[in-house]
DNA sequence: GGAGTTTGGTTTTTT
DNA sequence: ACCAAACTCC
C-alpha cells in the first residue's frame, strides 16, 4: 500500500522530479474530503460531521503534503488530544505514505509535543531540561501541604478544590500575576496566592504540571521572538484535530505558531464538543473564521456510518441548540431501523431488558441479522449507572467490557513503583520520596517524616539527603531509624546503578521492586486484590522493555501511558458518552435518558443553558455511534444515593421526532399500551423539584401530554406505583412532587431541597422559607426551590 | 503505627 | 449505597 516506490529517496526530491505517483488516498475521497486534503495553503476549518470520514481526510492531507513535497515529515505539526488518536493518525498515515511516517516527531498530543518542546528551552523559564511531570495525584498532595501551610481549614478547603480552580486559570493561559478580580475571591481569597505559592514550589523542585507544559511553552513564545519564529518557519504545514476541544492555552499556542505562514488546518465538529467542564472553548471552532479571516471552510457532511433514521433523530436533537455552527448529515445508505424508544419501571429493569435484548441481537431478531456482542455498546452519562449493567451481565453471563475506568498507571501499585524509579533517577524527588519512604512499611511514621521535612529544609538539601543526616544524626533513631537508614543507603545503590547503567534497566527495575521489599509487600498481602497488584506489577516491568533506560520510560509514561492491554474477544462494551466519542458500533444502547440524569442536573444548574446544551450534543454524540440501531431508553424510578427517586423521560426525548422513533410497548404490565400517542411519555408523571413550570412549557409544545396515553398514565399514577411485583420504588420518593400539587407549605411541613436535602419548615417571609435542614443547618430558601418530602406535618404527597 | 470506625462526597476525563 | 479519606483508640 506504500506510495514509496523506493524508500531510500526523499520525498520531496520524488515530487519536485514531477513524479508524483498516483495517489489512490485521493481516489476513495467524496468531493467535500478531496477539497479538505487539497486546499494545502491557508487556514482551512475542516467542519467534520460524525462518521464523515474525518480521519481519513486529515491523514490523506498529511499523506498529501507529504507526496507532492511541501513539507518534510518533521516539518509537519499534527496535534490530538489523546495518545491514542496520535497512534491511530500515525498507522493510518503509515499506510498511504509507507515510512516517511518515522520521520514526523511532531505528530503527537498537545502535551507531549510541548514536553519535547520544553525540554529544549526549559531554562528559559527557569527550569531544568530534566524537569518531573506531576499527575493530578502529585498536584494535589503538593496542593494540600500549602493549604495546611497557609493555615486553611482542610475541610472547608479541601486542596483538590484549589486544583481545580488552578487547572481552570491555566486553561485559561492566566497566570498568578493575571488573575481577574472577578477571580480573586475564589479559594477563601487565598486562591491567588496559593496559586502564585504553588507555582513557586514547583519551581523549586524543578516539575510541572500537565497545564504548564503549555504555559511554559507560551511563555518562551512570547519572551522569545527568535524561538517563535524558529518553530514558525520550522512548522510549515499545522494541522488540529479535535479543535472543538481546545482550551484557550491550547488556542493560544496554536496562534503563537500559526501567525506567520496561517497554514493551519483545524479539524472538528462543535456539535460534539462536550469537554466544556474541563475547559474545553466551543467559541474557538465558533470563532475560526474571525480569527484566521479568508479561511476555507469544508463542511464533511456525508455520513457513512449510520442509517437515515439515526441520522435524523440524532440531527433533530442537535438542532435545538443555538449557534452552531451548522451540518445536515445525509447518508445514502437504506432507510434501516428506527430508534427505539422504550420505558421501564426502574433501573433494574431497564438492565434486564437490556441484557435480554442483546442476547436476542445476539441471535438475530426481528429478520435483523445476528449482531456480534462487540458490536454493541452500553453508553451512559455518569460511570454509577454501568454499575447495574454490570450486576445483570454478570448474573446472566454475558461478557462484556468497561471501557474507561481507572488507568493503568492510575494504580496504587503502578503509582509506588514508579515513585521507586522516579526516586532512584533523581535523588532531589520529595514528591516521590515522601510516597514511599513509608511504604512498605518501616516504622515512619508522621513524626519520623516531620523530623525529615525540617532536617532536610534547614540544610537546604532534598529529603533523600535530610534522610540520611537524619539517620546519621540520631534524629531518627529506633527501629525506624534503622530501616530509614538501609532504606536511604538501597536508594543511593540503586541510584548508582542508574548513572553507571551497570544493569539493564529491566533489571534493575525489578532488582528495586524486590529490595526494597515492595514485591513482598503485596506477596504477603492477603486481599483479594492483591494478587492483581502483582500481576500489574510484573506488567510495569514488561512494559520496560520497549524503553531504553528507566529516565526514558518515565519521560513517556507520565504522558504516554494507557490502559492496560485492551483484551480482544466477543464482548459488550459498557462505557460512558465521553469515552464513545469517535466509536462506532452497529449497536448502541442509550439507558437512563432522564432529566436530571440525562440532561444530568448539575449541569444544568452550574452551566445553565450552556450546560444543557452540552447535554445535547451528548445525546447528539450517543446517537450517532450507531450504525444499524439505536436504543433509547428510560426507567420511571432510580435509586440514586441509596434513596428511590423518579424522574422524567429526557426532554431530549421529546426532540425526537416521531417519523423516526418507534415505541416500543414496554414488558410487562406496567405501562403496557401506552405507545398509543406514537411518542414517549413518562412512566411516571411525578416531577423533580422546580420542574412544574417547566413542564406546563412542554406540555404546550408537545401535543403528546394532550394525549389520551399521556392522560391515561397520569391517571394511573394517581395510584401508588407498584410494579407487577407489588414492588414499591422504596420508601422514600424524595424528590419528587404531583405535578398538578399546590405547593403551598405550613410550618412544620417536612420539605426537601436540591442542593440541601431534607429539612422542616420553621418559619416563613414572603416567598421565603426558613428551613432546618437536617444536614445543611437552618437556610432561607424561596419557596419554588422545595418540594413536600415524606414525614411531614401532613399525609405524604398525594401520588 | 495500625486496625477499626466515622464521615463526607459522590458527572463527565485527558494529559 | 458505596467508597475513600480522616479520625480514634489501642
Amino acid at each position: 500500500m506504500s506510495l514509496h516506490p523506493d524508500p531510500d529517496l526523499p520525498l520531496s526530491r520524488l515530487a519536485m522530479a514531477g513524479a508524483v505517483p498516483r495517489a489512490p488516498y485521493l481516489d476513495d475521497l467524496n468531493p467535500a474530503q478531496r477539497a479538505a486534503v487539497e486546499a494545502l495553503d491557508g487556514p482551512v476549518l475542516m467542519l467534520a460531521g460524525a462518521g464523515t470520514g474525518k480521519t481519513k481526510a486529515l491523514t490523506a492531507r498529511i499523506a498529501h503534503l507529504l507526496t507532492t513535497g511541501r513539507a518534510r515529515p518533521n516539518e509537519i505539526l499534527a496535534v490530538t488530544f489523546t495518545n491514542k488518536a496520535a497512534r491511530e493518525m500515525r498507522t493510518r498515515i503509515g499506510r498511504m505514505v509507507g515510512e516517511a511516517v518515522e520521520g514526523m516527531p511532531w505528530l503527537g498530543t498537545f502535551h507531549a509535543i510541548c514536553v519535547k518542546l520544553l525540554r529544549r528551552h526549559a531554562e528559559l523559564v527557569g527550569l531544568r531540561s530534566n524537569f518531573t511531570i506531576l499527575d493530578t495525584d502529585d498536584q494535589v498532595r503538593l496542593l494540600k501541604q500549602l493549604v495546611q501551610a497557609a493555615g486553611i481549614d482542610e475541610k472547608r478547603w479541601p486542596a483538590r478544590q484549589l486544583a481545580h480552580v488552578i487547572d481552570g486559570w491555566k486553561n485559561r493561559a492566566l497566570g498568578p500575576d493575571r488573575i481577574p478580580v472577578g477571580d480573586v475571591s475564589a479559594f477563601d481569597g487565598k486562591g491567588v496566592d496559593l496559586y502564585a505559592a504553588y507555582q513557586a514550589r514547583l519551581r523549586d523542585l524543578n516539575a510541572v504540571d500537565f497545564g504548564d507544559l503549555l504555559l511554559h511553552v507560551i511563555a518562551i513564545f512570547k519572551a522569545h521572538e527568535d524561538v517563535l519564529a524558529q518553530y514558525q518557519r520550522w512548522f510549515r504545514y499545522i494541522l488540529v484535530d479535535e479543535y472543538q476541544d481546545t482550551n484557550i492555552a491550547q488556542y493560544l499556542w496554536l496562534r503563537l505558531l500559526a501567525q506567520g505562514h496561517r497554514n493551519i488546518c483545524c479539524v472538528g465538529d462543535d456539535d460534539q464538543s462536550i469537554y466544556g467542564w474541563r475547559g474545553a472553548e466551543v467559541g474557538n471552532i465558533l470563532r475560526f473564521e474571525q480569527d484566521f479571516p479568508g479561511a476555507a471552510v469544508i463542511r464533511l457532511e456525508q455520513n457513512y456510518r449510520s442509517t437515515p433514521h439515526i441520522l435524523g433523530a440524532a440531527g433533530a436533537v442537535i438542532a435545538a441548540n443555538k449557534g452552531r455552527l451548522g451540518k445536515t448529515l445525509w447518508t445514502s445508505l437504506n432507510e434501516g431501523e428506527k430508534v427505539r424508544l422504550i420505558g421501564h419501571w426502574d433501573g433494574e429493569e431497564e438492565a434486564r431488558w437490556i441484557g435480554e435484548e442483546i442476547e436476542a441481537m445476539q441471535r438475530g431478531t426481528r429478520g435483523m441479522d445476528p449482531i456480534p456482542l462487540d458490536g454493541i455498546a452500553v453508553l451512559v452519562r455518569a460511570s454509577h449507572q454501568m454499575r447495574s449493567f454490570e450486576d445483570r451481565f454478570l448474573t446472566i453471563g454475558l461478557p462484556y467490557r468497561v471501557i474507561g475506568g481507572p488507568r493503568f498507571y492510575e494504580r496504587q501499585e503502578i503509582r509506588d513503583a514508579m515513585a521507586y524509579f522516579r526516586l532512584a533517577v533523581s535523588p532531589d524527588d520529595d514528591l516521590a520520596f515522601e510516597r514511599i519512604v513509608n511504604t512498605p512499611k518501616r516504622g515512619l511514621g508522621d513524626k519520623a517524616v516531620q523530623t525529615i521535612q525540617v532536617v532536610a529544609r534547614q540544610n537546604r538539601v532534598s529529603l533523600l539527603d535530610g534522610a540520611r543526616i537524619a539517620t546519621d544524626s540520631r534524629l531518627v533513631a529506633g527501629k525506624g531509624g534503622n530501616e530509614l537508614r538501609v532504606f536511604v543507603q538501597a536508594m543511593e545503590r540503586w541510584h548508582d546503578q542508574v548513572v553507571r547503567e551497570g544493569d539493564t534497566h529491566v533489571e534493575l527495575a525489578q532488582m528495586i521492586l524486590d529490595e526494597s521489599g515492595y514485591t513482598a509487600m503485596w506477596q504477603n498481602d492477603k486481599s483479594p486484590e492483591a494478587a492483581g497488584r502483582l500481576e500489574n506489577l510484573k506488567e510495569l516491568v514488561k512494559a520496560l522493555e520497549q524503553f531504553d533506560s528507566l529516565q526514558g520510560f518515565l519521560e513517556h509514561v507520565a504522558l504516554v501511558m494507557d490502559n492496560a492491554s485492551e483484551d480482544g474477544g466477543e464482548k459488550v462494551s459498557i462505557m460512558t458518552l465521553h469515552a464513545a466519542k469517535g466509536l462506532e458500533f452497529p449497536a448502541v444502547f442509550l439507558p437512563g435518558w432522564e432529566d436530571g440524569l440525562f440532561p444530568s442536573q448539575r449541569s444544568m444548574d452550574e452551566g445553565g443553558l450552556k450546560g444543557l446544551e452540552e447535554e445535547r450534543r451528548l445525546a447528539y454524540v450517543g446517537l450517532t455511534r450507531a450504525e444499524r440501531v439505536a436504543i433509547v431508553s428510560f426507567a420511571g424510578n432510580r435509586r440514586v444515593h441509596g434513596q428511590w427517586q423518579s424522574s422524567l423521560p429526557s426532554r431530549f426525548i421529546d426532540e425526537l421526532p416521531k417519523e423516526h422513533v418507534e415505541v416500543l410497548t414496554p414488558p410487562g404490565l406496567y405501562g403496557g399500551g401506552y405507545g398509543a400517542a406514537g411518542m414517549a411519555v413518562g412512566a411516571s408523571p411525578v416531577l423533580q423539584a422546580g420542574m412544574a413550570s417547566d413542564l406546563a412549557e412542554r406540555a404546550a409544545r408537545a401535543d403528546v401530554y394532550a394525549s389520551p396515553g399521556w392522560r391515561r398514565l397520569q391517571a394511573r399514577a394517581q395510584v401508588r406505583p407498584q410494579d407487577r411485583f407489588g414492588r414499591e420504588p422504596g420508601e422514600s420518593r424524595g424528590l419528587t412532587i404531583d405535578a398538578t400539587a399546590d405547593s403551598s407549605f405550613t410550618l412544620g411541613d417536612r420539605v426537601f431541597h436540591q442542593k440541601f436535602g431534607y429539612g422542616r419548615i420553621v418559619g416563613a417571609e414572603g416567598d421565603k422559607l426558613d428551613i432546618a435542614f437536617e444536614k445543611a443547618g437552618e437556610k432561607k430558601v424561596v419557596a419554588k426551590f422545595v418540594v413536600p418530602a415524606p414525614g411531614g406535618g401532613e399525609d405524604d404527597v398525594p401520588f
